[in-house]
DNA sequence: CTCTCTCGTTGCACTGAGTGCCAAGATCCC
DNA sequence: GGGATCTTGGCACTCAGTGCAACGAGAGAG
């Protein structure tokens, strides 16, 4: 078998070379000054062999967004009736942070660049936009028959998008440096706390544990499932509101069907 | 003075020509079998002419976002401390509906061409992209020295989009019969509802301009800070999660600087 | 009236992304 | 060894977009 030795991968080795000699030049000497030639001469492959493996000259600097979409699509196909659609979405975001967490110093670089030009940020809310959708059609699936389905699905689903997007572009901003998964999961809390509730009929649950934290990860844990029973609903509301509208949101917040 | 007789307009005529001739052969012949070469032909112009007036190919289909931008903009940027940040946010959502609305033949064609062809919906993208950092950066600022500022303005300006947009392309999927102006108010109602809050210390005003929205309002709503100490913090978690997490979403949620 | 200055328009040549086609080499299976 | 198949590389082509310079019409000065 072949040794895992000093060569970046295993699978797609020419994937993984132009990626690398991609990135060298457009770091030092920018992306658009950087021509797909000079990124295969400096692979030493063949010109006709980039745009097999990428479709355009921006796909080089996003290699594996299309497989984390793969992810999530499945992780959302995999749901079942009795998952809260919001904090699915929510986890399903989750996803994509992990994706940016495992390499911190290449999202961080690639902000920069993406930050810069033009053409990538265009790139990048296509692929944002594909995110938005899966989770925006996974949404619509939940809430057919609720009175906006549709408009609440688009809606909640850009939220997420933009929650986590505030988070993990802060993040990037401070390059790398922090928890992101913290901030994510603040900024994902805001929008579950502004549009989700929770499916589980457990009323009586009132404060987390105390808890030892083995675990420093805030659990971010990308495919997990159906067994968290165990949330605690907490519910901001104005002080002058109507009792029956506390109610109201406490029943709905606790799992009707 | 030149008189505005039957040609379309009377400033740019090449442009419009360039419009005009784009959009003849977009609509026979696909956008992607259609070369500028083409489009100038047809209009009689020369192909550099072309790129005077339009930055790419893709802005011919665009016509009129940049205006609209700039609209949007200025409104925004002459809004006082007075105005309600949500509302005025969802208002100027309703000057692009405006612009859509005023060529509903048109938009219904551009529709059409821009759910076809991916470069078009990329390029689309681009242009809501900077509709949106522009309500957002509004709202920023409106919201600073709040406790999650940015990223509530961040949110609320994608959830204004969404609905926006949500509304939009449902008029434009039904070739633009019914009334684009009742779908979006209802869309951006649920917005305002789920977001809003009249900044006036008056307790009694619910809905005071005629959004035709008589929703009961349901106002999940994130927390307000200083002018509002009759707050009650209601706060979602796992049972698992540590307590330092816990501890840090109850004392950024309640607005610590 | 003519010269000139300017501005909009145009043609031309060039770069670079992306594609189709086919040849050359590697691999696998028999 | 002898295909069949897959990967790679090279070549030529289309087309978007740009820089440059020339051309022509209108404005103003003499």
């Amino acid at each position: 078998m072949s040794s895992s030795s000093a060569a970046p991968a295993a699978k797609p080795p020419m994937r993984d070379a132009l990626v690398a000699a991609a990135f060298q030049l457009f770091l030092e000497r920018g992306y658009e000054q950087t021509t797909v030639d000079d990124i295969v001469a400096l692979a030493g492959v063949g010109r006709r062999s980039f745009f097999r493996y990428f479709p355009s000259k921006e796909d080089v600097v996003f290699p594996d967004h299309e497989r984390c979409l793969a992810d999530m699509t499945a992780f959302l196909a995999e749901s079942g009736e009795a998952d809260e659609p919001v904090r699915r979405v929510c986890d399903a975001a989750r996803l994509v942070l992990r994706m940016y967490a495992e390499n911190p110093a290449f999202s961080v670089q690639r902000y920069r660049l993406t930050k810069k030009v033009p053409g990538l940020r265009a790139y990048e809310l296509s692929v944002v936009w594909r995110y938005e959708r899966a989770l925006a059609a996974y949404l619509r699936g939940r809430l057919t028959g609720r009175p906006d389905g549709t408009l609440r699905a688009d809606v909640i689903a850009a939220a997420v998008v933009a929650a986590h997007n505030n988070a993990l572009r802060s993040w990037l901003r401070s390059d790398g440096k922090g928890d992101a998964g913290v901030a994510v999961d603040h900024a994902l809390g805001y929008v579950q706390a502004t549009f989700g509730r929770s499916a589980r009929p457990h009323p009586a649950s009132p404060l987390p544990e105390p808890v030892s934290a083995p675990t420093p990860a805030p659990s971010v844990s990308g495919g997990e499932r159906a067994e968290h029973p165990d949330d605690v609903i907490v519910l901001v509301t104005r002080r002058d509101a109507p009792l029956w509208r506390v109610v109201q949101e406490f029943e709905s917040t606790l799992g009707r069907a």
